[in-house]
DNA sequence: CGGTTTTGACCAGCGC
DNA sequence: GCGCTGGTCAAAACCG
């Protein structure tokens, strides 16, 4: 416990140094501001209405003041007098009754003081009548929203249900991880409901699905991760061992994934990014650097340090033929909570493996070979994204590559058209830019973990930042035929934390940041995984002397 | 001082 | 067996 609280104390320590180095903005900043964007949805209009509620509480403790400005505002002209004249009067005429009175009998006094005694009783019981309406009326609106999440979420089930069975996994696990956010952000923890969600897993993902849950709850929190596709070694060698097929054994007492044999995911996620890091929420230790055949960048191997145990790896580099595109690779299951802003990516990622990895191939052609349903799965789940399951001819893992190299704005319509699925250049688990281009826009509940992205895109530095949460939520929409959906995704992002407005892009410490070339960051994979820290800001600092990496 | 990055060494798998 | 390659380790350097 004290732990996981140092840790986050750390995690949150690094993001502002980062962010006061860099771009003055720190992942856990941007959970912080992702938050607040997030709330802000409803926030806001608590805000706005609450200040309007405050406005009305103003006008009933400073009735006459609103009352004469009203009046001059709509009258053009001042009208002292009149202004007061609702409240006012009744004083008036109170106190002329008082002086007729008075006129009558002398000794008026008692009976004053009596019945402006009876006058404040009479208003303060109007105030309180008029709060106790002002309390009713919110709780009605308390109640739509309910009812309305309730809908929503009601509804998403169904559609995700209607997905023919051999989609659930990573359906499920998307939905799970999609459930979850929502629960855990609307303080909603119904038991039923998980159980409804965790008993749609198929036979194969079921136990996988409950055992994490039930591990995610012991943590406090729901971790999407990468997957349960797999890997979670933790180390190397482990895994290089385990490539005969066998399934992982366990990992902290927690039974491994389900996995198909021989199959071990991985999910890679390009994004067109200058910036040297994009932050994915997690928090990354460099381990190791390579170079790797055929690209003049180096590969950067990084690992999850947001808990002592996390399997999580991931791997950096530019692409050799556009290195203004960063791919990042997500190897494993997250074992800890995710901070909100690497939610989003987490679930994308996860949803991913999960496809990949529930495949009916067994062999590693053959997993090409389940590509095409999983795809389609895959399109479900982020119907905007645009997914190209991949298989490399040199690696043993089934990876599949998320591109999110395209703007946003090609989207809308791109989305809705089939996915390409491609095979990867032969040595390479990454296709070229070129060739993976899709035809997809990068959703922008996903765009948020983009750096910085090209200037037609997203406007860089702080101008990302800027955009809305209702502009991820009308992107979703937009770009998904499918309303309901469309807009659980969008909120689960918006309510994940991953506010759209900051672009999360790490920050590199020190020199190592920069990228030039060399592999940034960038998290967005992250969010496969992993969604670090995202630090956001200021303008991304290019260190020219290595291609490699940085850390989020 | 503690955590991260750098970087050369080491290990394992694979192909010839 | 040898070389190549991918991946990891770990000591030293670096940084806040």
């Amino acid at each position: 416990m004290e732990e996981k609280l140092e840790q986050r104390h750390r995690y949150n320590n690094d993001n502002v140094h980062e962010e006061e180095a860099e771009k003055g903005e720190d992942s856990m900043e941007h959970g912080g501001l992702s938050l607040h964007h997030g709330s802000s949805m409803f926030g806001r209009r608590r805000d706005e209405d609450g200040g309007g509620r405050r406005g009305e509480i103003r006008e009933v403790d400073f009735f006459s003041r609103d009352s004469s400005a009203r009046r001059q505002d709509s009258d053009g002209r001042s009208l002292p007098g009149g202004g007061r004249d609702d409240v006012n009067i009744g004083l008036n005429l109170l106190t002329t009754a008082t002086a007729a009175a008075g006129a009558t009998t002398s000794d008026c006094d008692g009976a004053t003081t009596a019945n402006n005694q009876k006058m404040e009783v009479t208003a303060v019981e109007a105030e309180l009548r008029r709060v106790s309406e002002e309390n009713r009326r919110m709780r009605g609106m308390l109640e739509e929203l309910t009812r309305s999440y309730s809908t929503l979420y009601q509804q998403l089930l169904q559609v995700t249900q209607q997905q023919p069975h051999h989609h659930l996994p990573g359906d499920l696990m998307n939905r799970s991880s999609l459930a979850h956010t929502h629960l855990q952000s609307s303080g909603v923890h119904s038991a039923s409901t998980r159980r409804l969600l965790d008993g749609r897993a198929s036979p194969q993902q079921h136990d996988h699905a409950g055992v994490e849950d039930e591990a995610s709850d012991g943590a406090g929190d729901a971790s999407p991760s990468l997957s349960n596709a797999g890997n979670n070694d933790v180390d190397g060698k482990r895994r290089m061992s385990h490539q005969d097929g066998a399934a992982p054994p366990m990992e902290n007492g927690e039974p491994a994934p389900a996995e198909l044999p021989g199959r071990k995911a991985r999910v890679s996620v390009r994004a067109r990014s200058e910036a040297p890091m994009i932050s994915d929420g997690c928090q990354w230790r460099k381990y190791g650097q390579k170079m790797a055949k055929g690209n003049p960048c180096p590969r950067a191997y990084y690992r999850c340090t947001m808990a002592v145990a996390c399997p999580v790896r991931k791997q950096v580099q530019r692409c050799a033929e556009d290195k203004s595109i960063l791919i990042t690779t997500y190897e494993g299951n997250h074992n800890h909570p995710l901070p909100p802003a690497a939610t989003t990516m987490a679930n994308t990622t996860s949803a991913a493996a999960a496809m990949l990895l529930s495949g009916p191939a067994t062999s590693r052609d053959g997993a090409a070979a389940l590509l095409g349903h999983p795809a389609a799965l895959f399109q479900h789940s982020f119907p905007y994204a645009s997914t190209m399951a991949t298989l490399s001819a040199s690696a043993p893992f089934p990876t599949i590559t998320l591109d999110l190299t395209q703007p946003p704005s090609a989207g809308g319509s791109g989305g809705l058209l089939p996915h390409g699925l491609h095979r990867p250049p032969a040595g390479g688990v990454l296709p070229a830019a070129g060739a993976l281009a899709m035809p997809f826009s990068v959703p922008s509940s996903l765009a948020m973990f983009l750096p910085q992205r090209a200037p037609a895109t997203l406007p860089a530095g702080l101008g990302a930042r800027q955009h809305s949460v209702m502009e991820t939520v009308t992107a979703a929409i937009a770009a998904d035929p499918n309303f309901t959906t469309a807009l659980a995704a969008a909120i689960s992002s918006v309510m994940a934390g991953g506010a759209p407005p900051q672009a999360q892009t790490t920050t590199p410490r020190g020199a190592s940041h920069g990228v030039a070339g060399g592999e940034g960051s960038n998290g967005g994979a992250g969010a496969v995984s992993s969604a670090p820290p995202a630090t956001t800001g200021s303008p991304p600092r290019f260190a020219t002397q290595s291609c490699t990496t940085s850390t989020t």
